[in-house]
DNA sequence: GCCATTAATTGTTTTAAATCAATTATTTTT
DNA sequence: AAAAATAATTGATTTAAAACAATTAATGGC
């Protein structure tokens, strides 16, 4: 469904060619790393990090897809980010109360990686070059969070919906038509609304002819239309 | 009105004893950090950086107190945090896009501390304590915007407007009774609502003997009772 | 100390979006 | 293939919170 490139993960020299984190790393780092990593196959469903759990690893999704969440209140969640094959996610404890700050859960058949946290620490302490993309990979997600707080707080539904579209057709697929591995209610998640809600904004915006929707399969047919949307709020 | 320790910065050495951020570096690390270096005196109301701007600084409050926000849609801000002295900020734009994601702007009379970022990166790259500690600091924004996430998208007003007042008790004032530098719109910014409701739950939780409210001096009389409504939502 | 301006309060109305309820489609399982 | 379970749709109702409007209080400038 999604792009994915590789089948299996042997050592970390792999992701030195996927991982752009990885680049700056000679090989004795990336042996440091390679030490005590280990893969793990999750099904469709199967939660790979628990929110609250202690952080001793650093993950990266070697194929499938997985949706990070934050567990709040009453069982509901809020979808942050669908994380693709070479992503690393796990680092908001890092070096803090070391405690995952999320849940991560497969939605289709997912590998992941783990890498143990010292390691990863002991590579930021020695290679400045990492730790510096590990900055940056730190203050992207900074400012994706406040672009997502003022989406989710500032914005009314039709906006919201317009930007989770968008985030997928940009961020994750990479085209204007696509299969969904979320239900409507993941859909909410992200958007922060109800499943109900998405159904009827989805139905309004192919009334307007912005989208057509088959069942899970979207295609974006005017995508100027969705920004604005967006913008608007 | 906040206690505020010290009145003038006149280099690093200082913030070597104030800002933890700053223990680990060394003699020639202070004095790289303290080339360049500005300290400039703000009115109240007025603006210290400029959300958008290219961040060719970071920033500390050397004294008075500053209110680091968002601006959203239709002049519409929502403030992150109430800036106190020896607090780092304007880092998210980092390594990253080079502009500042945030504005933020003097509440009191404030002066604030300019340090080049080229200079931070230097010592970052120079002192892995230092580049520990930074990454320490900004995984800790990250966990603080999830929390925030949660409240302004899932709670209600009274769970809301129950999480900034104690914030502003913990985390600012360190006190149960406090004069707020803050008007009713902007205790509404901090907690996404409008300033007629801030007005009305405010009221509400007098009536239930949780706080006093004099104008804009608040205090806490039942914690207790505050924390169970921001859990319950 | 008085006037002008801004901030806060209070009451009323409107609205966006959730909830509730019922039905229809899809998947899964047997 | 039929039955069961889950997901999606559709419509009706309720509700939390915004918007609007009007008044009162507080602040700042002269």
């Amino acid at each position: 469904m999604i792009n994915i490139k590789s089948e299996k993960c042997f050592d970390c020299t792999a992701c030195n060619e996927r991982s752009p984190l990885f680049h700056y790393l000679t090989k004795d780092e990336l042996a440091i790393m390679n030490a005590g990593r280990f893969e793990v196959h999750f099904d469709a469903g199967e939660t790979i990090v628990k929110q609250g759990t202690i952080a001793n690893h650093i993950m990266v999704i070697t194929s499938g897809i997985a949706k990070l969440f934050l567990e709040g209140i009453d069982r509901r969640n809020l979808i942050l980010d669908l994380v693709l094959p070479w992503k690393l996610f796990g680092g908001p404890g890092l070096f803090n109360d070391m405690r995952y700050h999320y849940s991560v859960s497969a939605l289709t058949a997912t590998s992941a990686c783990f890498i143990a946290a010292d390691h990863v620490r002991q590579v930021i302490r020695s290679n400045p070059d990492f730790a510096e993309s590990i900055l940056r990979h730190c203050n992207k997600n900074s400012a994706a969070n406040f672009d997502r707080l003022i989406s989710l707080t500032q914005k009314q539904m039709p906006g919201r919906l317009a930007d989770t579209l968008i985030y997928l057709t940009n961020d994750i697929f990479q085209k204007n038509r696509f299969t969904l591995p979320l239900s409507r209610l993941e859909l909410g998640e992200m958007s922060n609304m109800t499943k109900e809600s998405v159904t009827r904004i989805l139905k309004e915006f192919e009334a307007e002819k912005i989208i057509t929707v088959e069942g899970k399969t979207i295609e974006i047919l005017n995508f100027e239309v969705l920004k604005e949307i967006s913008v608007r709020g």
